[in-house]
DNA sequence: TATTGTTATACTCTATAACTATA
DNA sequence: TATAGTTATAGAGTATAACAATA
């Protein structure tokens, strides 16, 4: 069996594992049922606020017409706020109410938690480089 | 912005890129449409067949109802064999037919290709490290 | 009583293409 | 002509619980 393809599965058991742990704990705080994907748009939104919808649908790497619904499901649960660039009035920009910021460090710190806990087998050290590798691709 | 925080996002782009990626190249070869997850599940039988539902499941990790309607469809299409066991009537066996050992080293040899190119920054030396720390977790 | 596998159902996420409006 | 965003629709993947058969 290729390396490549062992990296494959193991990358999918990894994402997967995570994504089973955070069904877990995220309920608890994750009154909106925004879901994980909801997650990572408002992590991704609180990074550079205000920010246009084309570039989270960069960052994320999803499709532009996915963003729509889940802004507009993330709109309508108070979370996230639109408002019409003045420089470009094609552009949207996003920015997070105060109840959408709260969430986003309630839902950080559960993320935190477990993938901390996920890269327990791991070496402080290798931990870094692991980030340091990911990024750079 | 916790590192844990941006490992989720990283981890998650990455994934992201090699799925739009195969979907680009797989349909050449994908003439069943099994999809990325079919893959991942022939290629979890291909690597112990003859093998139980049940590890499958566990080692892709996900849950068996999924399991049992995907491997229907694969059976269906003639990739997958079912036998029952005949140490425990309650298990079945899965093995690859020849159409779909054919259709695992078609996908294998794309997503290879894919993931070479993903991994293309990173020196050799760290992309064993990278697996190698995948696989510990 | 526990385990293997199936069925049913509802939900989330994804892909594609056609569309409007601004530039 | 190109870009930002929306709409519509179909399809893939997921979670949950209830169930039958075997151990």
């Amino acid at each position: 069996m290729h390396d490549q393809i062992r990296l494959a599965q193991t990358v999918d058991r990894f994402v997967r594992r995570i994504h089973v742990s955070l069904q877990h704990r995220a309920p608890e705080v994750d009154t909106n049922r925004v879901g994980p994907w909801g997650g990572m748009i408002l992590f991704t939104i609180a990074e550079a606020q205000p920010v246009s919808i084309q570039a989270v649908t960069q960052r994320t790497g999803r499709d532009k017409s996915q963003m729509t619904r889940k802004l507009k499901e993330l709109e309508a649960k108070g979370l996230v706020l639109r408002e019409g660039s003045e420089m470009d009035r094609r552009v949207t920009l996003l920015s997070l109410t105060p109840k959408g910021q709260a969430l986003v460090e309630a839902l950080q710190s559960i993320l935190g938690g477990v993938i901390e806990e996920t890269l327990e087998p791991l070496s402080s050290a290798e931990q870094d480089a692991l980030l340091e590798m990911l990024e750079r691709l």
